[in-house]
DNA sequence: ATGACTCCCAGTGGGAGA
């Protein structure tokens, strides 16, 4: 089984990309972060034509996300249960079993700002919530763009990025408490490369400088753990023309009755 | 290097992203 997290930066514009990147990787769901879309504009007969079905919740301009799986997904929720929030961040769903929570971190924008103290918020009660989904599900990924780099490896020039969005101590704080509810960074079970990110500015030519951050992100719970047999950072998209500023991330699981 | 690019809604520019 194989799940994979992309921000594609507005569907409307990537959507060819997506069904392209779809048809090379049949992943059996993704979860989808910047749709940029109203739920009236989603594109739900092109990606049903593509093979799967779809959650999604959006808003106009900014966030909204989705989940695609191949076989559908139950119980879905869409944001966090219980904390007002104006912006399309979280869709949730349980596909084969196993409980998958893709979710579009705050930027956050300046430590200090108002946005800042919102994405605080949001992380708290992300992780009261994700808490108890593990208590009722077990097998669970949360995943998506976190808008964290957890260490300095995570991060291309750390002394430069030292204390700014995205690498402030209250970030990777936030990071490994949600780590510590019982969750793995699937990227780090294995050995990768060094100079691994999933996002690049578009500016200052930086994909082709291979400067970039590691912070889109895939967390498992302990019960899939020894399950997990890969997790990479898809490059390939990076390089289409118009590309996402984001690249996919996709981990493979054993499931032995998926 | 106070920038750079891309998207969006706007409306002939500006905010946000990260």
């Amino acid at each position: 089984m194989q799940i994979a997290t992309w921000n594609v930066n507005s569907l409307s514009v990537r959507l060819p990309q997506l069904l392209d990147w779809l048809a090379a990787n049949p992943v059996d769901a993704i979860v989808l972060q910047e749709t940029k879309l109203t739920d009236d504009k989603f594109p739900v007969a092109d990606i049903e034509a593509a093979g799967y079905q779809a959650q999604w919740f959006g808003q106009k301009t900014y966030n909204g996300v989705a989940l695609l799986s191949r076989t559908g997904a139950a119980d879905p929720v869409r944001n966090i249960p219980g904390f007002a929030d104006e912006q399309a961040r979280v869709i949730a769903g349980t596909v084969q079993g196993v409980r998958v929570i893709g979710g579009y971190f705050p930027n956050g924008q300046a430590p200090g700002s108002d946005k800042f103290a919102y994405k605080m918020g949001w992380l708290d009660a992300l992780r009261a919530w994700v808490s108890q989904e593990l208590a009722a599900h077990p097998k669970l990924v949360l995943l998506g763009d976190f808008n964290i780099a957890p260490e300095d490896r995570d991060v291309y020039d750390p002394v430069a990025w030292a204390g700014q969005i995205h690498c402030t101590d209250e970030e990777r704080a936030h990071f490994r408490a949600l780590v510590g509810l019982g969750l793995h960074d699937a990227f780090r079970l294995f050995e990768q490369p060094a100079k691994s990110w999933s996002w690049w500015d578009y500016r200052n030519l930086a994909f082709r400088k291979n400067q970039g951050l590691r912070i889109d992100h895939v967390l498992v719970s302990e019960a899939l753990r020894e399950r997990v047999s890969a997790c990479t950072i898809d490059k390939t998209p990076r390089r289409n023309e118009r590309p996402s500023d984001h690249a996919p991330v996709v981990v493979t699981l054993a499931m032995p009755h998926a």
